[in-house]
DNA sequence: GTAGGGTTAG
């Protein structure tokens, strides 16, 4: 041992500035041994929290924690203490944190930052119960108005839903700063509500403070959700006028809420004007492409991203896969997951989106598969799974997994009854239908909404059950919007219930439908109560929002590009190779029995012109493109934006059969197999 | 040794 060490150990002082200097941990362990072996410390407490400190700022928190714990407890060691929790909280072990919070001797009278800290880690945690612990013990040792704990309390309650219980806080804090107000704001915001966000936003500038760059992120985010233009562009005004600092954060807010609104070109200058993009500014703005149905420009920007030199992290996989799975891109779909498997975490959230792109691109197989392997499944990812299965008309299947996941344990919500009744309905499975909604109302306490009335009238009125898809309305639903009223509509139809159907036509015109396709089944239902006058009411409607009718347009995919087809689009190079094809298959399935059936075509024409009409369906085009130039046997799979009408779906049945191909058509719907003649939904759809 | 901010799966 080096003569010159015990008085080194006799100076605390210099002793002291030498551990609080961040020492690399050998150094500290063997000053550490030292003080073990010298006894002739003078200040032993103080050092031992000095050395703790140390350990904790070095990384070794079990050598911090058995320190303090071996050394006798003062109320001097606190610091040391809070340095052990920050260095757990930052280390993301707040489980840790909180084990050490718990621990702490009785000696040691914790102070605003311990608990601030055990509050932070309760956050972390979503650890409400212990939060409240954590927060009367605050109150007990004097800091029940201490705007930290106040805070840290605020954020808990903020985070994790109870608002109210953040309001009830906030309302009762003497003192109130720049990090209370954002704290309440971006709560309101995070928790759904965007108007009481703006609210909060007005109180905290009529109390004379002006927001600052943290605050601001949070109004941009309530601007976002309200959708509202104005108060957006006025906000980003504020922000220019104010000097405030345009940082990556604010920046990527702002974009983020343009893009959301729908101004794609004001949210792509923001994203150049941005000097230090990051991992997330790109993310926000691919992932807006992709949601707002501009696939293509989102894996534009994912490969750009690349080229930038960003590897991609999950919020970008989880981007790309929606892209792939609105274009039908089941080789690119491939490739990014097999990216994942190799550069990232395979996480919840970037697993639902990869099952749910094998699905979408047709391969429901794949996505069973990847569902079973993985261990620990969200509430999402369940919903996904019995979603894909509805959609592709195997309502067994998704019945099946509702029960298993309600073995383990997780509660289903309104969005798993969404996907279950659909896939109920699909597959005509009434009866299950009539009970597991029923359920869904008793048991689980789920109001109905649109989307679950929309599937059970359906199930019913398709079903025959008319009558009882109405009283059921009567008994649920105060006003039935045009998509519930549709399907009770259609029901009518099919099943000759002419004056109940009558009545809802009447129900329908009154809410002014400007969509051809609901007017067609409209005019179709008078047409069939012969109520002529009606008729020619609703004919002219149709001519008058002409103009608002959505185009049919299918699309392939082939060797990585999209091919489009729109029934009157001549564009495509192969244009007259395709009606070639389109007119031979024509007269093969002819030939085999197929009658075209006119009545599909809602405008006032010939027959002939008719049945021209309906061979040239866009999602023809797209099957015939797919003959074309694939080899024999290969899958097709072909992606619609409206509903498949019953003609094609006649005809694909045909076309199946003549070319020996599976043929997959994803429609607006639904999933639809085609082969050797038949379709798996049998002719339920 | 202390509190608040951006994207992303149905």
């Amino acid at each position: 041992m080096p003569t010159h060490l015990p008085a080194f150990l006799d100076a605390p002082i210099p002793l002291r500035r030498l551990l609080t200097s961040c020492p690399a941990l050998r150094t500290l362990t063997r000053i550490h041994a030292l003080l073990i072996v010298s006894s002739s410390a003078s200040s032993p407490n103080l050092l031992s929290s000095c050395l703790a400190t140390a350990y904790a700022r070095a990384g070794d928190l079990s050598a911090a924690e058995s320190t303090l714990a071996g050394a006798p407890a003062s109320p001097s060691s606190i610091a040391a203490w809070n340095a052990l929790l920050a260095a757990h909280s930052r280390g993301g072990s707040p489980d840790e944190a909180l084990r050490v919070f718990r621990a702490l001797p009785p000696a040691v009278r914790p102070d605003s930052t311990t608990f601030t800290l055990a509050l932070s880690a309760c956050v972390r945690l979503g650890d409400l119960a212990t939060g409240e612990v954590v927060r009367d013990r605050a109150s007990e040792a004097g800091y029940r108005n201490d705007i930290f704990v106040c805070s840290s309390l605020l954020n808990l309650y903020a985070k994790w839903g109870a608002m109210g219980d953040a309001v009830k806080v906030f309302d009762r804090m003497p003192r109130r700063d720049h990090v209370t107000w954002s704290t309440m704001v971006t709560g309101f915001t995070n928790a759904g509500k965007p108007v009481e966000a703006i609210e909060m936003y007005r109180r905290m500038r009529d109390e004379g403070l002006k927001g600052d760059e943290v605050v601001m992120v949070g109004v941009i985010k309530a601007c976002a959700a309200t959708g509202d233009v104005r108060m957006g562009a006025s906000v980003h005004g504020h922000l220019l006028r104010h000097g405030m600092r345009m940082d990556v954060v604010i920046s990527t807010s702002l974009l983020d809420m343009y893009a959301k609104i729908g101004l794609f070109d004001q949210a792509c200058r923001l994203f150049e004007l941005t000097t230090s993009r990051n991992s997330v500014s790109w993310n926000a703005l691919i992932s807006q492409f992709a949601q707002n149905g501009h696939a293509d420009e989102a894996l534009g920007l994912f490969r750009e991203m690349q080229v930038s030199g960003l590897q991609p992290d999950s919020g970008a996989v989880v981007s790309a896969l929606l892209a792939c799975s609105d274009l039908g891109f089941l080789k690119l779909g491939k490739s990014v997951h097999g990216f994942i498997l190799r550069r990232l975490e395979l996480d919840c959230m970037v697993v639902t989106a990869v099952i749910d792109m094998y699905s979408k691109c047709g391969s429901l197989a794949s996505a069973q598969m990847l569902f079973n392997w993985i261990g620990s499944k969200d509430l999402i990812l369940w919903n996904v799974m019995i979603a894909c299965c509805g959609a592709h008309g195997r309502g067994r299947d998704a019945l099946s997994l509702f029960q298993e996941m309600k073995k383990n344990g997780v509660r289903p919500d309104h969005a798993t009854f969404a996907s279950l009744l659909s896939a109920l309905s699909h597959s005509g499975l009434v009866e299950e239908g009539k009970f597991w909604f029923k359920c869904m109302v008793n048991e689980h306490g789920i109001e109905p909404e649109e989307k679950h009335l929309v599937c059970i009238v359906d199930l019913l009125a398709r079903s025959g059950l008319v009558e009882e898809a109405n009283d059921l309305l009567t008994s649920t639903c105060t006003e039935p919007t045009i998509p519930i009223l549709v399907a009770l509509l259609s029901g009518c139809l099919n099943n000759k219930k002419l004056e109940l159907g009558e009545s809802t036509a009447e129900k329908i015109l009154e809410l002014q439908p400007d969509d051809v396709g609901v007017l067609a089944l409209v005019s179709n239902l008078y047409a069939a109560a012969k109520n002529w006058e009606k008729v020619r009411e609703v004919r002219k409607l149709m001519k008058d929002h002409g103009s608002k009718k959505v185009p049919g347009c299918s699309s392939i995919e082939f060797r990585g590009a999209l091919h489009t087809f729109v029934m009157e689009d001549q564009s495509h190079p192969q244009h007259k190779e395709i009606l070639r094809t389109v007119s031979k298959l024509d007269s093969e399935m002819r030939k085999m029995g197929y009658v075209p059936r006119t009545e599909f075509v809602y405008h006032d024409l010939e027959e002939g012109v008719k049945e021209q009409l309906l061979s040239r369906h866009s999602e023809r085009l797209a099957i015939a493109f797919g003959l074309l130039n694939t080899g024999p046997r290969t899958r097709l799979v072909v992606i619609k934006n409206l509903r498949v009408c019953g003609d094609c779906h006649d005809a694909i049945k045909y076309i199946s059969k003549i070319a020996d191909r599976e043929i997959v058509v994803r429609d607006a719907k639904r999933f639809h197999h085609f082969k050797d003649g038949a379709c798996s939904c049998g002719d339920y759809w």
